[in-house]
DNA sequence: TTACCCGCTATTGTATACAGAATCGCGTGG
DNA sequence: CCACGCGATTCTGTATACAATAGCGGGTAA
C-alpha cells in the first residue's frame, strides 16, 4: 500500500476537509515540528489548492490549538509540554466519563449489541500471538466513538473530537504490552456490564479510569520529557 | 454613542470578529430564531463586509452549535431544546469546575487581590436599591474569566469560550431576584476563600454549586419551553 | 387531482486579485 | 562593536470572480 499512513481515508472530501487533515497529519507525524511557521501559500502549494480552503482548514486547527498565533498574527505550530498532555487526558477523562453516564441512561439494546461486537474484535485482535495494534487502534476508536453517539450530545461531540488526538492513542497503544492491551478490553467489558445495568456512576467511574490509566500508562513510556 | 446594543464593543477588530459579533448578537436577540437559514450573501449585506470574513464567522458559529447544517450543506439557526441547556450548564460546571481547581493550586496573591476587587464591585452592583443588572453581568463576567485565566489552560479557556452564552448569563440574571444576586456573589466569595486556602476540591465544589444553581434558577424562572 | 420529471435559480465551494500590516535585513550612527 | 531606524519583502486579511451543486417551481401525464 503505497501513500503516507497519517492521511488515508476519502479523496472525494472537500478540499479544505482534505487540508485539514493533510496539514493535521504534517503536524501529527513531526514533519513540522513546534515552532514551524504555518504559511498558507506554502500550504497551499503542498495540498494542491488555493489559499482559501487552506485558511479554513488553519482556523480549525487554531481553534483546537494545534498551532498558536504570534503576536503578529502567525500561526506557527503549536508546542506541547508534559502539563498540557496531562490536561488534555484530564478533560478527556471528565468529558468521556460525562458522556458513559449519559451513554449509560441511554443505551439501547442494539447499541448494546454493537458495542459487545465491538469489544469482541479489540479482543480478537489482542488475543493474537502478535497483538494487531492498527486493528485495536481502530477498534478502540470506535468503541469510544460508539459511546459518544450513544450519549446523544452534539456538544460532547464536537468538544471530544479536537480533543481525541490519534498521535497520542498511537504513541500510547505503541508502547503497551500485551498486558496493558488486555486491560484495556477487560475495562471496555466493564462498562459494557455498566451500560447493561444502566449504573450511570458506575460508566462514568470506569471511563474516568480507563482513561487515566492511559495516562500513566503514557507518561511511564515517555522518558522524561 | 449611537447602535445597537447587542453588539458594543470596538469597531477596530477585524471584519471577521465584528462579523461574528454581530451575527451570534442576531441569533442571541432573537432576531434570527431557530431554523431561519444563514444565507452568506444575505449576512455580507447586513454586516457590510463580503462573504469571506462571513464565512469564517458563519464556521466558527458553526463550530460552536448556534449553528446546524441541513443535509444539504446549508446554515441554518440551531434549535435549542431544554435538554441542551441542562447540557450546556452540566458542561460548563464540569468544566469551570476543573478550572477552579487549577485556579487554586496556582492563584499569586495579585490575581487573588484583582478577585476581591472584582466582587467587591459585584456586591456594590448589587447594594444599591435598583441593582445594576449590566453592572453585575460585566463584572460577573469578569469573576469568571479571572479564574479562567488563573487556571493557566489554554485549552480549557478556549472550550469554554464557547460555551458562556451571554443569553443565558443575561437571561438568568434577567430573572434574578436581588436575594439570588447577593447569593451568587457570597458564593464568589466562598470561592476567594477556597482560593486563599489553596483547597482545590473546595474550590472545584464551590464552583460547580454555583453554576447548577444558576441552572436550576434558569429552568425555574422559565415558563416550560 | 396528484405524483413525477425537467430546467432554472439561488447558494455554497473554490480560486484569484488586491490592500494593508508585520518581519527581516541593511545601513547608519553612537 | 552594538543599537536603532528605515525600506523592501513577505505574509495575512478582505474582496471579487468563477464553478458546481442543491433546491424549487412549472409543466405534464396518469
Amino acid at each position: 500500500m503505497p501513500g503516507n499512513a497519517t492521511s488515508a481515508s476519502s479523496a472525494a472530501a472537500s478540499a479544505s476537509d482534505r487540508a485539514y487533515a493533510e496539514i493535521r497529519g504534517l503536524i501529527l507525524a513531526g514533519d513540522a515540528s513546534p515552532g514551524t511557521p504555518l504559511r498558507e501559500e506554502a500550504l497551499a502549494d503542498i495540498v494542491g489548492v488555493s489559499r482559501t480552503p487552506i485558511r479554513e482548514a488553519l482556523r480549525r486547527l487554531e481553534s483546537e490549538l494545534y498551532a498558536s498565533r504570534t503576536p503578529g498574527g502567525r500561526l506557527v505550530v503549536a508546542e506541547w509540554n508534559s502539563d498540557d498532555v496531562a490536561e488534555m487526558f484530564a478533560l478527556r477523562a471528565m468529558l468521556e466519563g460525562h458522556a458513559a453516564a449519559r451513554a449509560a441512561r441511554r443505551m439501547t439494546a442494539a447499541g448494546l449489541a454493537e458495542l459487545k461486537l465491538c469489544n469482541a474484535a479489540i479482543e480478537a485482535a489482542v488475543a493474537q500471538p502478535q497483538p494487531d495494534i492498527a486493528r485495536f487502534l481502530t477498534e478502540n476508536r470506535r468503541f469510544h466513538d460508539l459511546i459518544l453517539s450513544a450519549s446523544s450530545s452534539a456538544r460532547l461531540a464536537t468538544m471530544l473530537a479536537g480533543l481525541v488526538e490519534q498521535p497520542i492513542v498511537r504513541r500510547t497503544a505503541a508502547r503497551y504490552d500485551r498486558a496493558d492491551l488486555a486491560r484495556s478490553a477487560h475495562e471496555h467489558g466493564q462498562m459494557i456490564q455498566a451500560f447493561t445495568a444502566r449504573d450511570e456512576d458506575w460508566a462514568r467511574a470506569v471511563m474516568t479510569a480507563h482513561i487515566r490509566r492511559a495516562l500513566h500508562a503514557f507518561q511511564n513510556a515517555s522518558p522524561s520529557k
